[in-house]
DNA sequence: CATCCGTGGGA
DNA sequence: TTCCCAAGGAT
């Protein structure tokens, strides 16, 4: 135990909130779940998602049994969609390769799709009670400024932080387990990318970057992605209309949604490479192909 | 290692 | 209103 355990975990014990993939009746499967959508998406917005899918597909299995536009559809608008699908072939992978039960391995869940460093840290840590070190945007943060004494960690983790990570972590399994959970609540909670509440803080008197004056950014500027007019903003639209669509809808109902064709036509080709939506061949009342227009659907 | 991939809420 | 940023992953 070195002297930042003990008073971030009981501040953990006094402060967690509760979360419907935290305690005892969670199972991995709805941690999964939730940590593929708490990827870049708010908690606030995850809640009710991951209620609904829960309740839709219980188990790997349900989801697997599933075609993967339903997961596309009821990932509703909680942002990079490939995630859906990302998630509906990590349950195909679960139920074909591993008896439909979400594996405690960690070199297993890393094999899965839309798993990486993080994720699958979390995964082992949170629903298997396993000792990983688990660097997300919040530890990265409270490490980088009651470890080092700077406000923002570095754009990308490196060895350094990694090493400094796991000189941290405690050495009993479950104990970490927690203080993954706890340092990452810790940094949702109080030490905030913006106006950190360093007086509510369990560490604050031994916080490097308190003890230095909290010296504002020095290093290497922080990038922030724009959104207006990037393709990101047009395959949103895009693909919200095929999504909030009962049917395949028919190009031109596309087209009214952005009015560049070049940026609008090199979307759709995208969303098509990326499998998140298919041309399909519509059919009439009649059974006979529908009109000129290309349609398209979820896959 | 830099860039791309959505969306919405808060200051 | 604009800007920031939110439990990352894949390429």
């Amino acid at each position: 135990m070195n002297d930042l355990h003990r008073p971030v975990l009981e501040w953990y014990d006094e402060h967690a909130r509760e979360l419907p993939w935290r305690g005892l009746e969670a199972t991995p499967w709805s941690v999964m779940v939730s940590e593929f959508m708490l990827q870049q998406t708010p908690v606030a917005r995850v809640i009710p998602v991951h209620a609904a899918w829960l309740e839709r597909w219980p188990a790997p299995a349900d989801l697997a049994a599933e075609e993967p536009g339903e997961a596309v559809r009821m990932w509703g608008r909680l942002g990079y969609p490939r995630r859906a699908l990302r998630l509906h072939a990590a349950a195909v992978a679960i139920t074909e390769s591993h008896g439909g039960e979400v594996p405690s391995d960690h070199a297993e869940l890393l094999a899965l799709p839309g798993v990486g460093d993080y994720t699958a840290a979390a995964i082992a840590s949170f629903a298997f009670g396993q000792r990983h070190v688990v660097l997300d945007t919040n530890v990265r943060r409270v490490f980088a400024r009651a470890a080092s004494g700077v406000e923002f960690p570095a754009n990308s983790v490196n060895r350094a932080e990694r090493d400094l990570a796991a000189g941290l972590l405690p050495e009993d399994e479950a104990t970490a387990a927690t203080w993954s959970v706890a340092v990452m609540e810790l940094g949702a909670l109080v030490c905030t990318a913006k106006a950190p509440r360093c007086h509510s803080c369990p560490i604050e008197d031994r916080c490097a970057w308190v003890a230095e004056g909290r010296p504002a950014h020095a290093g290497p500027p922080r990038k922030v992605q724009g959104f207006a007019g990037t393709d990101r903003q047009v395959r949103g639209r895009l693909l919200s209309v095929v999504r909030e669509a009962d049917h395949a809808v028919a190009k031109p109902r596309l087209d009214v949604v952005w009015d560049e064709p070049v940026q609008r036509e090199r979307a759709l080709a995208s969303l098509l490479a990326d499998g998140l939506l298919v041309q399909v061949v519509a059919t009439g009342p009649d059974g006979l192909p529908d009109g000129d227009h290309p349609h398209y659907a979820l896959p």
